[in-house]
DNA sequence: GTCTATAATAGGATAGAC
DNA sequence: GTCTATCCTATTATAGAC
């Protein structure tokens, strides 16, 4: 198998995709159609369907490759300090100014809630994201025993699932409210948890 | 005109509605038809189409009865304490067990994503909840100022938007995790809030 | 007011040429 | 590998009878 055909077809389907997160963040998963997505990439029905099988494929794609690109900015440098709960927060949710992810989340969460597939994905990615949350949190815990009690571990697994909250919660208000307050959010998230 | 078959008329308006919402609630928006609802309704498509003009309004109206029925139940007792901000969730939170609430919400968020009008319905709710939140917060603040600071108003608008975020946070978690665990949730957010 | 039957259309998917 | 043309199904919406 020839390498240079390899990448071309490797390029070509991130192309696909590429349009196709662009069509399902203007028009919503429900909203979007192959048409739409055969046009806006520029290539021909043919050819979609010759890297993927229709809408559904094409969406759980999308979605994959859309939460990875996400969840892999938040890697953690095990070389720098610990992160407090606020910081953290924070460097999440800058990452999502007038992204597509702010339109394309919510169309996520709405299949997931009746597309077991779906489901199965963004399961994953929150409990690597909370796993990831959970393990930054019990570090700084450590570093921190005045603020967060005895145990950095009880402490961090307690607090995730209402830290991780804050994620969804930001998208939301965002995307709903004319005059929501991004930096008054973030600093009340850093008055909130321990810091 | 007669008042029996005006109370008719809204009875099976109503009637078609929960139909309406269990449909949604089982296969999403994207996933219903209206001849399911027809179905689910046992009745007619002419009948259907004399009430509703489509599923777009079909949905509108469905979206509107749920939201309003549920921020209903949040409402204030004036004469009782007012409610810590644990309280809060946990009152909240715990009328949405099995709900159908819990799959309605995402299509509702998704489809605020894409559509004015959804997102204006959603607006609105999020303004009247943050509202009511932020009033019990003030007036519990105000009897603990050594656990809130000197300005209750201040920090009741501050803390209101990320205490918000616990509701879908709690859906989102719920929907997708299948060892999430509700009580221990609650308890969370009862020791991340002043208490 | 409600029913059944049907028209109209859009969208998903494929076949076959280049 | 990609294109154009086309088929087919599902869904929306309506017309006309009861």
């Amino acid at each position: 198998m020839p390498k240079v055909t390899e990448a071309h077809r490797e390029a070509r389907r991130d192309e696909i995709l590429a349009a196709a997160q662009r069509v399902f963040a203007r028009n919503g998963y429900r909203g979007s159609s192959v048409p739409m997505i055969i046009k806006e990439s520029g290539l021909s029905a043919g050819a979609i369907y010759s890297y993927f099988d229709g809408k559904e494929v094409l969406f759980r794609a999308v979605v994959e490759r859309t939460l990875e690109l996400k969840s892999s900015q938040f890697a953690s440098d095990p070389d720098s300090d610990p992160r407090s709960p606020g910081e953290l927060m924070q460097q999440i949710l800058q990452g999502m100014q007038g992204e597509p992810i702010l339109t394309i989340a919510p169309q996520i969460w709405a299949e997931a809630a009746v597309e077991p597939e779906i489901r199965a994905v963004l399961s994953q990615v929150f409990e690597r994201l909370t796993s990831m949350l959970r393990t930054e949190l019990t570090a700084w815990a450590d570093t921190h025993p005045d603020r967060t009690g005895a145990d950095p571990q009880a402490w961090a697994a307690r607090i995730t699932p209402v830290l991780f909250s804050a994620i969804p919660g930001f998208i939301l208000q965002r995307l709903t409210l004319d005059d929501f307050d991004e930096q008054a959010y973030l600093d009340a998230l850093i008055d909130t948890y321990p810091h």
